[in-house]
RNA sequence: GCUUCCGUAGCUCAGUUGGUAGAGCAACGCAUUCGUAAUGCGUAGGUCGCCGGUUCGAAUCCGGCCGGGAGCUCCA
C-alpha cells in the first residue's frame, strides 16, 4: 500500500514522525534552557515525551514557550542527518556535548556497537532512529504539549527524578482536535465523576483510599456477586469466610512479613501483635488445615469474597481503581500435580466466560519470577512452564511481564482498559508451590501416605471495587438492565393517574424489579430528562390514556418512546435482559 | 513516597492589582396538573481544605500540613 507509506496508517511512519517530534521538543528545550540535560525521548501510544534534567521546573508558561519554539523549528525545515560513530568516539562526543545521561546510555551498549546519532540544525541526539527527513514534515499546527510531570531516571525510584514533558502530534490540525475532543469526551465516563453523579460510590477525605458504596452502588455490587456466586457454584466451587485480622506469627510464616510488610496495617490486641490481612491465602490455609484431606476429594476449589487492606502509596491511589481496602473475589484451589494443567485451562475459560458477559476486550500477561522470590528456582521454572503451556493450549495471545510475579509464584494476569486507555489488572491466576510447603499442607494419596498439595490462587473480577469502576466506565454509567440500580421508573403525567401508576409500580416490584416512582408535580418532559440523566433503562409514562386502556407507554433509555403495551408484554420484552447468565 | 498542578455552597464554577463572598443546578416552600430531555416565584445554604505568618485588614501574599488531579514508582 505505497499510497499509505507516509500516513499514520503506517505504524513505522507514525512512530518516526512522533519520534522526530520528540527530538524537536528536546531541541526547543535546549534552545531556551541551554543547561538542561537530556535523558530519553521516545514515541508512545498517543504521542511522545522527553525526559529532561533541568534546574528550572517548567511552568505552564514555560511549556507554552517551548511549544512555540517547536513550531518555529518545524518551519525551519531542518534536515535530519544520521551519522554513526564507534562506541569510544560516541562516548567522547556525548561527553563533549555535556550530556551525562547520554554517556550513561552509551556505556550500557556493547563494546563493539556502532552508535547512531541524528543531527537537525544545531541539535544532535543519540538515537537509533528512524526519523522523518526534515522537521517540516511535522505539522506545526497539529502539535501540542499536553503535560509536564516527574519521572525517575530509568524508571527507578532510587534515581533522580527528571521532568517529563508529554506531547502529541498528528498530520493535520483536525486530527489533533479530534484526538483532544475524544479525550475530553472520555473524561465524561470517568467512574469517579459518574460514581458521584449517579450516587453509586465515592471516596472522602476522612478515609483516603477507603471507598464508600451507597445504596445504588450496592445494587450493582450485589448483582455482580449474585452472578459470581452462581457461576462459581456451576464451576464446582464452595465458599468460605476468614477473619480480617490474624496474629503476626501467621504473617511471618506465610512470608508476608518478609515480602509485604511495608504494605500491611498492624494492630495490637491485649498484648499481642496482629496484622490486618493484605491477602486471603493465610486464612484460607488455616481453614484447609482444619482436617485431613483425601486425594479423592481433589481438586477442591474454595472461594472467598475477602476484604483485604493494603497500604498503597498515597500517590498511587486512583478512585476505585486503586484503593487501600478492597474485596477480592478470591479462591484457592488445592490439588495434586496431575490436576494443575486442567485447572489452569478451566480458569482461563472461566475468566473468558465472565468477561464475555460484559463484552470486555482483555490483555493477558504472564508475570514471571521477581527478584525477591521465595522457594527454589526449579519450582519456579516448572510453574512458569505450566502456565505458559496452558496459555498456548488455549491459543491465548499473551505477553511476558518479566519479574512481575507474586513473591510466592508466577501468575497469569488479565488486564482491562479504563476510559482513558489505561490498563488495570483484574483477574489473576497464580500457581504456588511455596505456601503449601511453608504451612506444611497435606493430603492422603492413594498410597496411604501424606503428600504436599499444589495450590492455585486466583481472582476473576480481581477486586469488586476495581471491577465496578471498569464496568462504570465501560457502560458510561448506562448499566444493562440486570445491573441497573433502578430498572424501571414509573412516571404519572398528572396527579389523576397517580393511583394507576402506583398499581403498576407495585406489580413491577412484585415481579422482582427495582422500581422507582416519580410523583412530583413536574412536567413529564422534566421527569424524563432526570430519568434519562440517571440512565434508568425503562421509563413508564402513564397518563389518562393508559389509565383508561390499562396499557403502559414505554420509553427506553436507548431508543426513546417505543409505544404502548400490556404489562405481560412488557415483562416478555425485558425478560432476556433481566438475567444474561 | 516522588515531581507538578489544584482545593470557594451537595455539584459545576465566578470572584479584577489584598478591603471579611456570588451565579447556575440540586435541596426546601408556594403556585402549576402539564403527553416524551429543564414551568414560574420564593427560601435556605459557605470559619473560602486546615494551621501558622506578613498586614490596619487575607478567599486573595508566604510557610507547613491534609486532601485531590496528572504522571513516575508500586500493584487487585
Amino acid at each position: 500500500m505505497s499510497e499509505n507509506l507516509y500516513t499514520f496508517e503506517n505504524e513505522t511512519y507514525k512512530t518516526a514522525y512522533r519520534h522526530t517530534s520528540a527530538h524537536i521538543l528536546a531541541q526547543a528545550v535546549k534552545r531556551l534552557y541551554p543547561d538542561a540535560l537530556l535523558a530519553i525521548g521516545p514515541a508512545i501510544e498517543d504521542g511522545f515525551y522527553y525526559d529532561i534534567d533541568s534546574a528550572t521546573a517548567f511552568t505552564p508558561e514555560d511549556i507554552e514557550k517551548i511549544e512555540a519554539e517547536m513550531r518555529k523549528i518545524c518551519k525551519e525545515k531542518l534536515v535530519l542527518e544520521k551519522f554513526e560513530l564507534p562506541r569510544a568516539e560516541a562516548l567522547k562526543f556525548a561527553t563533549e556535548q555535556n550530556e551525562p545521561y547520554k554517556v550513561e546510555l552509551i556505556n550500557d551498549l556493547p563494546e563493539d556497537a556502532v552508535i547512531s546519532f541524528y543531527k537537525q540544525g544545531e541539535f544532535t541526539d543519540l538515537c537509533a532512529g528512524p526519523h522523518v527527513d526534515t522537521t517540516a514534515r511535522v505539522k506545526a499546527n497539529a502539535l501540542k504539549l499536553t503535560s509536564c510531570t516527574g519521572a525517575y531516571w530509568r524508571g527507578d525510584s532510587n534515581n533522580k527524578m527528571l521532568q517529563r514533558i508529554y506531547g502529541t502530534c498528528f498530520m493535520s490540525k483536525p486530527e489533533l482536535d479530534e484526538h483532544l475532543r475524544k479525550i475530553e469526551e472520555a473524561k465524561l465516563r470517568d467512574h469517579r465523576k459518574l460514581g458521584r453523579e449517579l450516587d453509586l460510590f465515592s471516596l472522602f477525605e476522612e478515609g483516603p483510599g477507603f471507598p464508600f458504596f451507597f445504596p445504588k452502588g450496592m445494587v450493582i455490587r450485589n448483582e455482580l456477586v449474585n452472578f459470581w456466586r452462581e457461576e462459581h457454584r456451576k464451576a464446582g466451587y464452595v465458599e468460605i469466610s476468614t477473619p480480617l485480622i490474624l496474629n503476626e506469627e501467621m504473617w511471618k510464616r506465610s512470608g508476608h512479613w518478609d515480602h509485604y510488610k511495608d504494605n500491611m496495617y498492624f494492630t495490637k490486641i491485649d498484648d499481642s501483635d496482629y496484622a490486618i490481612k493484605p491477602m486471603n491465602c493465610p486464612g484460607g490455609i488455616i481453614a484447609y488445615k482444619r482436617k485431613m484431606w483425601s486425594y479423592r476429594e481433589f481438586p477442591i476449589r474454595v472461594a472467598e469474597l475477602g476484604l483485604v487492606h493494603r497500604h498503597e502509596l498515597s500517590g498511587a491511589l486512583h478512585g476505585l481503581m486503586r484503593v487501600r481496602n478492597f474485596t477480592q473475589d478470591d479462591a484457592h484451589l488445592y490439588m495434586t500435580p496431575e490436576h494443575i494443567s486442567g485447572e489452569i485451562v478451566a480458569l482461563l475459560e472461566l475468566v473468558d466466560k465472565f468477561y464475555k458477559v460484559f463484552g470486555f476486550d482483555y490483555r493477558v500477561e504472564l508475570s514471571t519470577r521477581p527478584d525477591d522470590f521465595m522457594g527454589a528456582r526449579e519450582r519456579w521454572d516448572e510453574a512458569e512452564r505450566l502456565l505458559e503451556d496452558a496459555l498456548k493450549s488455549k491459543d491465548v495471545t499473551y505477553r511476558i511481564n518479566p519479574g512481575d510475579g507474586a513473591f510466592y509464584g508466577p501468575k497469569i494476569d488479565f488486564h482491562l482498559v479504563d476510559c482513558l486507555g489505561r490498563t488495570w489488572q483484574c483477574a489473576t491466576l497464580q500457581l504456588d508451590f511455596q505456601m503449601p510447603e511453608r504451612f506444611e499442607l497435606e493430603y492422603v494419596g492413594p498410597d496411604g501416605e501424606k503428600h504436599r498439595p499444589v495450590m492455585i490462587h486466583r481472582t476473576v473480577l480481581g477486586s469488586l471495587e476495581r471491577f465496578i469502576a471498569i464496568l462504570t466506565e465501560h457502560y458510561a454509567g448506562a448499566f444493562p438492565l440486570w445491573l441497573a440500580p433502578v430498572q424501571v421508573i414509573v412516571m404519572p403525567i398528572t396527579d389523576r393517574t397517580k393511583d394507576y401508576a402506583q398499581q403498576i409500580a407495585d406489580a413491577l416490584t412484585d415481579s422482582g424489579l427495582r422500581v422507582e416512582t416519580d410523583f412530583r408535580s413536574e412536567k413529564i418532559g422534566f421527569k424524563i430528562r432526570e430519568a434519562q440523566m440517571q440512565k434508568i433503562p425503562y421509563m413508564l409514562v402513564l397518563g389518562d390514556k393508559e389509565a383508561e386502556s390499562g396499557l403502559l407507554t414505554v420509553r427506553k433509555r436507548s431508543d426513546g418512546d417505543i409505544g404502548s403495551m400490556t404489562l405481560p408484554e412488557f415483562f416478555e420484552m425485558i425478560s432476556a435482559e433481566r438475567c444474561p447468565y
